[in-house]
DNA sequence: GATGAATGAGTGTTCATTCAT
DNA sequence: TATGAATGAACACTCATTCAT
């Protein structure tokens, strides 16, 4: 259903799905060495294993392929995600776990996350609010998370920008990591950030800060 | 002193900061409008106002441009900002205007902002790690800023980590724009971000969030 | 196997040599009329008979295509003169015949070698050193047709001077043609020359001289 | 008299002499190193000592520096050559210490030679043409030398030839240096080619060849 | 006479895209 | 469906030349 914005000139659905995986993982890796625009498309073909010529069976554009890929990364956000999230127990226990693992996929998919915050831009208009309208369920995600394990109610704008605000200090952990990653292990700003928004929350008192 | 690094064929010093903050100009409208692969030499020089053979008396190469601009956007930042964070209160009060005036500045400055997130990786290697030196000198004031009011002693890494915090929040008011400024005005957005940053220096009890 | 040096992006070996051919014929009209730096690589292109995209599919830069040129000039003097002195008649009405060959086809060849003369110099050290063992190798030649031919032993170098003699003789009738060709026919000329050699290789006596 | 047809915009004549002689040297400098093409205006007046806009005070085009710059190189030969040749000892003695003096001079100047050899084709026709009678004057004075010396009366083609023989054999020196000069001292090279020479004018005797 | 900032046509080269096979 | 040779608009950058000061 996702990439079906983007049109082909092959029919069978099934292998569409199986060049553009390739062309995906393909086009990733050079994406994360050298940014969208250093990347040709004879590259990303060769790369993904065919020809320039199938590639463009599958693709209109060359930026088909970025949206492709930005797709893919969202989904596999999504899907990862979900897999922790999912789970309906509303407790504060619970709310830490989902963020701890949330930290951790935006650890394992720093250089993705990269990818969206430069290359989104190069996206046509339209292109791009589709992607933008992950990012809203991404932080949609979030914002259920917190909601679900609050013991007591919580205005929706602090809610909305409690994810905002963890949902973007997942993703600095990638972006600034040149600053971060010197001063502090993983688990380190996990535990702190999860401490600041706990507090945030009115969940732990602010006297237990900088004691852990 | 700043823009040293960049040379220049042309030897009048005073000429060179003309001609290149009428180039900055130009190439900041432009980069605001379509990025920096996108935009051509020519029309730098075109929207500056002079030929593309004098552009190419006062930079070396078109990635010159963007150095001279990341670094412009930075001096206009620092600037302004230490315009205010320079009173030395250490007061509670005074924190609070630093940070609303921070804020403030970067919805001023909301597009300039996008472009050193989007534009930076094209540098090479060698000027991006001087750009990114201006980025830690920007979380350095923020952190005077909180350590000089905070009533009583919190730990170097809390300290770092909610300067982070609070000046990718800035940025994010720009670049999660389509998301945060349909849910919030520029005051409810500082007013929360403030609150919550409060709380987390523990300044401030978290049952009053909400409470505003 | 002599090209190999020059890459391409186009895969089919047999279609490569028949554009470089193109791209050599159309290149060599065009260096004769206005030498190599006067001569657009779009020239070249247009010349050849194919774009300008395509020329870049066959070489990497200009260089190249002056390489190529310069190669396939030596490689057509090789040819030529081999069909010539490969007889291995050991006598001296072959040598003559061998050296007369040899002008005769300098005279055929007048603009190539003055492209060689002219134009070597533009291409890079490395590139240079090859097209300059042609040139070495083209003395050896010669340095047979002498040899071979002598009814006596004569000094190495007096061997090695003869023979580069002899070559630039050749290269001189197309060289000095303004001042050379007013005053001599092609026949005037070999008969001159041939004379000077064979005298000094002690072959004829030298009272002959002046009386044909 | 000679620099007279390159047009000045200076009135003193003086001054022309002396900002011609600076171009002339500092241009050769750089053309040694990377030819004519390779080397912009603003290096030649960089080198020069003066400024791009006083340099065209002087010249109308680049060309003009070239041709200035072989007009020199002639001139320089010429003064040098004169100074041997005008001795009007009609003996064979004086004719091999002219042809020893060219060889040397010949030696000495092997890179001017170069560009004499490499550049002359990028002058317009009519700037050339004033260029290769000088080489015709060149050619006349090694005639004359040979003539005034000879015991015995020789075919003025013969006399030509062997003129422009021993001419190309000094320039040989130089642009086969790399085949050359690996193999012969300049002395080697000097007797050797002198030996051929009075061989081929019925001097010395053939036998000789070889012996010393 | 001297300067050097300004100009813009021109250059080598790249690369997304097409289409015949 | 797959291929890869062909295309040419577009790009960053250079440099001979001019002219106001």
């Amino acid at each position: 259903m996702k990439e079906n914005k983007v049109l082909s000139s092959v029919k069978d659905e099934e292998l569409i799905k199986i060049r553009r995986d390739q062309m995906i993982k393909g086009a990733l890796t050079l994406f994360k060495e050298k940014g969208f625009h250093r990347t040709t498309t004879r590259e990303i073909a060769k790369e993904s294993g065919f020809s320039i010529g199938t590639l463009y069976e599958y693709i209109r554009t060359k930026e088909d392929v970025l949206y492709l890929v930005c797709d893919s990364i969202h989904g596999e956000v999504k899907k990862r995600l979900e897999a922790v999230v999912d789970v309906k127990k509303p407790t504060i226990e619970n709310f830490c776990n989902v963020i701890t693992s949330f930290f951790r996929l935006m650890d394992d998919m720093q250089e993705e996350i990269l990818i969206l915050y430069q290359e989104v831009k190069s996206l046509s208009k339209e292109t791009r609010s589709a992607v933008l309208q992950k990012e809203r369920e991404m932080a949609s995600m979030l914002e259920d998370a917190i909601r679900t394990c609050l013991p007591h109610e919580l205005p929706k704008q602090d809610i909305t920008l409690l994810a905002n605000n963890l949902l973007i200090q997942g993703h600095m952990w990638g972006f600034r990591r040149w600053m971060l990653q010197k001063e502090f292990t993983l688990e380190d700003y996990i535990e702190k950030q999860l401490k600041f928004a706990l507090v945030a929350m009115g969940i732990e008192s602010s006297t237990k800060i900088g004691e852990g």
